[in-house]
DNA sequence: TATGAATGAGATTTCATTCAT
DNA sequence: AATGAATGAAATCTCATTCAT
């Protein structure tokens, strides 16, 4: 019995049916989440039986990780095309231009991406392709991070920086607040870019701190 | 049977019981998340009975709400703490002290604040509990931001820097990165301060901009 | 630890609360039936508390054969005063009163007889007072009808009239159907006078039909 | 899932396993009542398991109504079929032959009527279809009143003597009373074509009575 | 390749009854 | 005599997965 793995040899009309599995999946998961998810939901969606499911995908959380990892690629993607940064219009410019993508790109993979934490598979094969999005993002910020302001650090900054694009995405795209996305580009692209360059030596200003976080609440 | 709802009238007993269940309550989601969380867990930790947990909540949500709001409560009365934004070194440390008790909080309730993003998706009373508190963080920090830097829209930025700041310790929290605390805080201060008082107007860098959000994907 | 029963001796307060039980539990079975009951529901109508109740009873069962019982003494009291039948004008008039007295008592006491059916107690307890109501009644029915209309099977003839009036008053007491009450019992009295008096022998016509009830379907 | 209806598409597997649920069921609600009935004794005595249960029923209660339904269908059938009664041989026999297919079909379906009597207090739409029933059949036996005994109120001779017949059945298929059926049969013949053509008016009999009603009890 | 049907472990919830004060 | 709290067996229902055709 040939079982599930939807890279074994098909034939058109397998293929089709793939085709529609992948497209329902998508279609579900951003619509209920993971775990409300129901397995029964996607192949009504796909217009075919559960027993044609197993023959594609092993399990839920498998159809789920074939999703998740076009969207992985995706990302990664556009992570590696993040411009280099330097304090000069150009820079900010392309920056820009590289927020519109990841705006794009969001607003057709977010609730893939939501329900992603909230499927919680920590997996081998996910592992391959980026382990986790976020570490991928933050590791290819941080590295145009060390050249364009050394004094941060830039492995936590780059993290800073991924969380505020994703969550102001996200937001948005939940719609739990609205606004204007050309409006939201923008400004995230001046507060990254002032982050970066604006953030000056306050090192006197924060003496006794380290200290502090030692006291008592 | 005296239906569910912790706010009865309790004797010393019950209280101690309720009390029990509140804090296995959070231990199991800490550990499990939402959905993997089994109300048998809860009371095996708080040691008593099925019946007994369906005496003072009337489902495994209701449970997790009233976590939620607790959690919601400490925090919203952290966003009222917010301090005035001004560019000197002053407000810098301010900021900082505020940060640094957010950071707190964050490790105490940062369990259930991940468990919570994933029982949102599928829950809607509990994603207005969330979506109320960045709403309530945002436009506190909004009334900051007004004074501060006229020159932005101060609630999408608000929007931008609760993200950040949330999703930093989010990350941290939940361990898919390991970096000093203190760093962590001394450098979102720095971001944050940067990003609003260093965010110049770059207008003229952008010209062409809004245009391209339109030209096809 | 003195356990259950009503009739253990009782101080005033002690009977005070035993009454409230009793007519708690009335209410309550009227209202819901026997096994959508709750014992919560009795011990809220009667402000007391779960402890309480089975200080007065061994369990749900036992306080609803203590109301069954009382109920059923009423009833088989109303049984034995049945009037005699003949075919005259007075015996009728003394029908018509005693059919009233029947509405009366079923108004009052129905949803319990009700309940009855639906608590499917079969108990030598209850047996003691007249295992079965219908019984008793139709005994005592059957009984008059054996001099009144000897040509008809006492017993069965009692059933069927007994069913009649049982059922009448249970239609119109559940509202399943409006009519007036007044009318109902004339109309009864009518109906159960010409049944038995009016029944001529019609041997004649029904030959062959015993016969025919071994015939196939 | 495809969500319970046994009025979906059924292949001959499917329908089978329906009629075996159905067969179970109507035997489980007979030996043991509504209440008593476990949805793992039908599954069991349908030899088959809780998940296929409910994939054909939504609830327990679901499968007791299409059973009622059925029962319900049949007996609304058998009302139609009520021949029309004249005061003559000819319409006793007719009678007499129709009490004889309502026996029948009570005894056939007496066990499940006895369960539909402990649902109905419970649940309200099984008691609309209880009360349906009952309103149908009385319609049909008002109809024919009408024409044979215009001095009777047609709607409550209907329904008493509806309640006579049905009673009667139940009380003997509740074995409460051991009578023989035939016996049973032809003395309903009689009785009610009695009570019908021989309730003389006696209305100088019953001066008083309406106002007695509103006497104290 | 496809499908409808079946499965059963496991989750939540109820409620009569007992306990401890 | 009274009570609030606790119990746990038992019931209903769900749904990812497998079977049989």
């Amino acid at each position: 019995m040939p079982r599930a793995g939807q890279d074994r040899e098909l034939r058109p009309r397998g293929r089709r049916t793939l085709e529609r599995l992948l497209a329902a999946g998508a279609k579900v998961f951003a619509a209920r989440g993971y775990h409300a998810a129901r397995v029964d939901d996607v192949v009504k969606a796909a217009k075919t039986s559960h027993g044609t499911f197993y023959l594609y995908f092993s399990s839920k959380e498998d159809l789920f990780r074939a999703l998740a990892i076009d969207v992985a690629e995706a990302m990664v993607g556009l992570a590696r095309d993040l411009p280099p940064l330097t304090d000069d219009d150009e820079s900010f410019a392309a920056l820009h231009t590289w927020l519109e993508r990841f705006d794009r790109l969001y607003a057709q993979h977010g609730p893939m991406i939501r329900s992603w934490t909230e499927a919680e598979i920590v997996d081998s094969e996910m592992g391959k392709i980026g382990g986790d999005l976020v570490v991928q993002f933050s590791q290819e910020l941080a590295a145009r991070l060390r050249t364009a302001a050394p004094e941060l650090d830039a492995q936590i900054a780059a993290l800073a920086l991924v969380g505020m694009i994703e969550r102001s995405s996200y937001y948005v795209e939940a719609k739990q607040i609205d606004v204007d996305r050309a409006e939201l580009v923008g400004l995230l692209t001046r507060v990254v870019h002032g982050g970066i360059f604006g953030a000056g030596d306050r090192a006197a200003a924060t003496p006794a701190i380290a200290g502090s976080l030692e006291s008592p609440v």
